[in-house]
DNA sequence: ACCTGAACACCGTTCAAGT
DNA sequence: ACCTGAACACCGTTCAAGT
């Protein structure tokens, strides 16, 4: 708010005319970003995968130029209406696409926020890593860490001139984990148990 | 830091002879909170699956206690040896059951945060749902979203009693496909293709 | 070794007053 | 309709001083 308003050359409390408050300016910003989301349809019943990546892929291209929106969409708890549009356009291909609402209700949720384009962070630093921190807990010994050493090594002998993990790689990976998944259980019929 | 102090009957300052700054703190309170984590081992190699999942549902069972743990987790950007020794857990879990450091180091980011026992909130909120707040943003009209409200008709109907999602069927369900799909692709000696 | 007091450099937000 | 000034109620953290 305070830096805001300092960058719009305005002294801080001016922005309340114009914003209910913090949260709602963020609402806003994410409005705005998402307006321009292409929504893809789906030409025929069957080409709803095709339809779901395009439409996850346009979601994950902003990210790069906005470092703040996955911190952002991670704290929103308003379901405003371009946030719900695009949960809507994903749910629609599934309908479209043959899926009970049973099972496109799970799938939304084990897509989770990768519907928003990025996946959790996990492993960004190695063991035993860089970490510039006077903490008070002891520095780790890779040795004691001989599995994740393992992966370590495997991923740095793939990837020789590599820093770190590849973010892409792996988000795809677990998209077509997951869609493939989908996709056989829509053809299993499945759907919950009862209750 | 200044609430903890009060709690304590002591000046905010004292903390600081204790801990580095606030991060390490949280890192501190994490690291006790997971040394009494169960270490379930596989008792054979095609045992991983029961392992890992006892492993995360113990994991999981943390929460109920402690609200604040999920949003302290997912904050966390220092590797320390509680929170590597549960990764390396897994980890060893997967390699032992005779997969790639490949394969495993996928399957790690796939999981992503519901290693820690959560899995991201999507639908905390129906389409035009309570949220009392004086916004900016109008009312979404649920007719706007069908697809959204015919998943929400749906997953009322099914458990008319319930006042939000069935997290925990959720959670099992999104771990079940995830360890499903990682089963298939051992089986199928999947790995990377080259870079 | 541990705690204290005063201060610094921040936040988001209210209220009444200005134009 | 929009902006301002002064204030409130907070944060995490530093530094020098106390015991």
């Amino acid at each position: 708010m305070r830096q805001l308003a300092e960058r719009l050359g305005v002294v801080p409390m001016a922005l309340y005319k114009h914003v209910a408050d913090k949260e709602d300016l963020l609402d806003g910003i994410i409005e705005i970003l998402l307006a321009d989301l292409p929504r893809p349809a789906a030409g025929a019943r069957r080409e709803w995968r095709g339809a779901v990546v395009a439409s996850i892929a346009a979601m994950r291209e902003l990210h790069p130029a906005h470092p703040w929106l996955r911190r952002v969409l991670e704290t929103r708890t308003l379901r405003t209406p371009a946030v719900l549009g695009h949960m809507e356009h994903l749910t629609s291909l599934f309908l479209a696409g043959g899926f009970s609402a049973d099972l496109t209700h799970h799938l939304m949720h084990l897509l989770g926020n990768r519907i928003w384009g990025f996946s959790p962070e996990l492993f960004n630093e190695a063991p035993g890593g860089t970490a510039p921190r006077r903490s008070t807990a002891a520095l780790p010994d890779p040795g004691d860490y001989p599995g994740i050493l393992a992966i370590a090594t495997d991923a740095r002998a793939r990837r020789p001139d590599a820093t770190g993990c590849d973010e892409d790689f792996e988000f795809d990976f677990a998209l077509d984990v997951i869609l493939d998944a989908a996709e056989r259980l829509r053809r299993a019929r499945w759907s919950s148990p009862p209750a």
